[in-house]
DNA sequence: TATAAAAAAGCAACAAAGTTGCAAAATTTT
DNA sequence: AAAATTTTGCAACTTTGTTGCTTTTTTATA
């Protein structure tokens, strides 16, 4: 099992007390978290200004990807394919549940490939559903 | 053709300076716009308030769209498909240029159905392509 | 393990994006 | 044309995100 040392290690990161405590959050929590999420979760401890450039750090390092959403709320979750620094591999289907606006990674699902119309060219698809989760289905 | 005012009226809504401005940019317009670029194309005439209200309600009535998008800026587009009042169909691909940043609706590429895992229950799926488009590619 | 070099954190100030209440102006209704 | 309603613009404010710089922490080196 791999540690939270290990994982900044792994990536050239110092190991830093925000660095820990922000990729902890993230290996706890099972579904993406926002900015304010992670501000909130981390118990005022960190300044703003360096929970945005550790997360600018983790995006560029692959540790996290971020998840576009309709609300315009940028969300990050752990990458847990094979993604390096500035290649990011996560070709999986994203879940928004609409009641309790948990973000989740369905990693199983895989983005279908998409026929575009004749001269778009596209490395990347997005796919996120909008809906009722599992959670809150059966509430 | 449908002309701008029977649009506003056919959705109940007043005639007014800025709610002609601004949907005749929509309609002029080949791909979706930022809140911001209505701002500049209107040419300073309306207070920002006044244009994030207007699209509001374009989006409330079902005339405009909110497109999302991996870089997290909100972006716009007209609803060619029957979207009415609180109930959208834009069951279409967004494609969003990675050189000229233009957002398009691909209206012809339909949504496709996603398996997803039990006790997920999704009404809604946005799917967006990242790429180079058109213009960009020929150029 | 003490010290130097490098990296990151925190602070302050700022910029951009978005919201709210209210009075003035424009639009619609009568 | 006047009254009622709606919308606009203004001001003030909140939230979100950025930048430069100094202090602190971490890592590398001796």
């Amino acid at each position: 099992m791999e540690s939270v040392k290990d994982i900044l290690k792994k990536n050239n990161l110092s190991v830093t007390a925000s660095r820990e405590k922000i990729l902890g959050l993230f290996l706890d929590e099972r579904g993406a978290l926002a900015h304010g999420d992670i501000e909130k979760k981390a118990g005022e401890k960190f300044d703003r200004v360096t929970v945005y450039r550790t997360l600018q750090t983790f995006v560029d390092k692959g540790i996290i990807h971020s998840i576009p959403t309709a609300d315009n709320s940028v969300r990050y979750a752990l990458c847990k394919d094979n993604c390096s620094e500035g290649h990011h591999h996560d070709h999986h289907v994203h879940f928004v549940c609409n009641n309790c606006q948990t973000t989740y990674c369905l990693d199983d699902v895989v983005t279908p490939a998409i026929k575009l119309p004749d001269g778009y060219i596209s490395n990347h698809i997005e796919v996120v559903a909008e809906g009722i989760c599992q959670s809150c289905a059966s509430a």
